[in-house]
DNA sequence: TCATTAAGCGTTG
DNA sequence: CAACGCTTAATGA
C-alpha cells in the first residue's frame, strides 16, 4: 500500500469517483510514487510508456528537444492533474520528455491497471473520453490563439489554460512559475512574456509576484485569451 | 527598417 | 541562488 499523500491524491482524483471500492483498492495497491527534484527528468522521449502519471505535488512540463538542442515546451502540468493517457492507450513510446519544473511528487499507475480500469469501469471510460476531448478542444483553441491573437493574448491564453479547471482540476489562484517558463509555455521570449504580464497587471487581471503569478480576474483573462483581439 | 530574440550581467527577493 | 530587469549584438520579417 502507498503512502498517505499518494493515497489521498488518488482517492480525490476526479476519475476515481466513479470506481467501485474494489476497483479503487486495486489502483491503490498498484500505484507507486517517486519524488523528483527541480529539473529532473521524469520520462524520456521514445522510451516505453509503462505508466500513467499523476502530479501529486509540484509541477511538470512536457517538451521535446530539437536537433539544434533547443527545447520546445508543449504544456505545463500543475499538481492535481494526470498525463500520458495517450501514449499508454496507444501502447506507443513516449512522444515527449517529461521534466520536473519544481520539486515534485509523481504517482505512477501501471499500464495494465489503466487498461483494466478502462475495460472494467464504464465511468472511468467516460471520464477518459471527456479528458481526451478537453485536450482536443485545448489544442484547437491553441492554434486559434496562435494565429489570431497578439502576444499579450497568447500569454493570457497560456495562463487561462493553467488555471482552467477542466484541464487541471485542482483549483488555485496562485501559481509558482517564472516568467522564463511562461515564455517557454507560450512560445515567446522572456522579454515579451514580461511585457505581456505587465500589461495584464495594468488591466487588473493578474498580480505578479517574485516567481509567481496570481489571477485576480479569471473571467477577464478568459475573455482576453479567446476574444478575437477586441479593444 | 523595425521588431524580436538570445545572451550576458548586475540587482534583488 | 534563482528570478528579474536591463543592455547589446544578432537575426529576420
Amino acid at each position: 500500500m502507498v503512502k498517505e499523500p499518494v493515497r489521498e491524491f488518488v482517492e480525490t482524483s476526479s476519475w476515481a469517483r466513479g470506481l467501485t471500492p474494489t476497483q479503487t483498492e486495486r489502483v491503490l495497491h498498484d500505484v507507486s510514487a517517486r519524488a523528483y527534484s527541480k529539473g529532473a527528468t521524469v520520462c524520456v522521449r521514445l522510451t516505453p510508456s509503462h505508466e500513467w502519471l499523476g502530479v501529486v505535488e509540484g509541477m511538470l512540463k512536457v517538451e521535446t528537444i530539437t536537433v539544434t538542442g533547443n527545447a520546445v515546451t508543449f504544456a505545463g502540468v500543475p499538481a492535481g492533474s494526470w498525463l500520458g493517457e495517450g501514449a499508454v492507450l496507444k501502447g506507443e513510446p513516449r512522444p515527449y520528455n517529461v521534466i520536473a519544473m519544481r520539486d515534485s511528487l509523481v504517482a505512477f499507475v501501471p499500464r495494465s491497471t489503466f487498461i483494466w480500469l478502462l475495460e472494467e469501469s464504464h465511468p472511468f471510460a467516460l471520464w477518459l473520453i471527456q479528458q481526451l476531448n478537453a485536450r482536443l478542444g485545448y489544442y484547437v483553441a491553441l492554434v486559434q490563439s496562435y494565429r489570431l491573437n497578439d502576444t499579450t493574448a497568447q500569454v493570457a491564453f497560456c495562463l487561462a489554460v493553467l488555471f482552467n479547471e477542466e484541464l487541471y482540476p485542482t483549483p488555485r489562484r496562485r501559481l509558482s512559475i517564472s516568467q522564463e517558463e511562461i515564455g517557454r509555455l507560450s512560445g515567446l521570449s522572456r522579454q515579451i512574456a514580461n511585457q505581456a504580464l505587465r500589461e495584464l497587471h495594468e488591466r487588473g487581471i493578474i498580480q505578479v509576484g517574485y516567481g509567481s503569478i496570481e489571477v485576480v480576474d479569471l473571467p477577464a483573462l478568459h475573455r482576453l485569451a479567446h476574444g478575437a483581439s477586441e479593444r
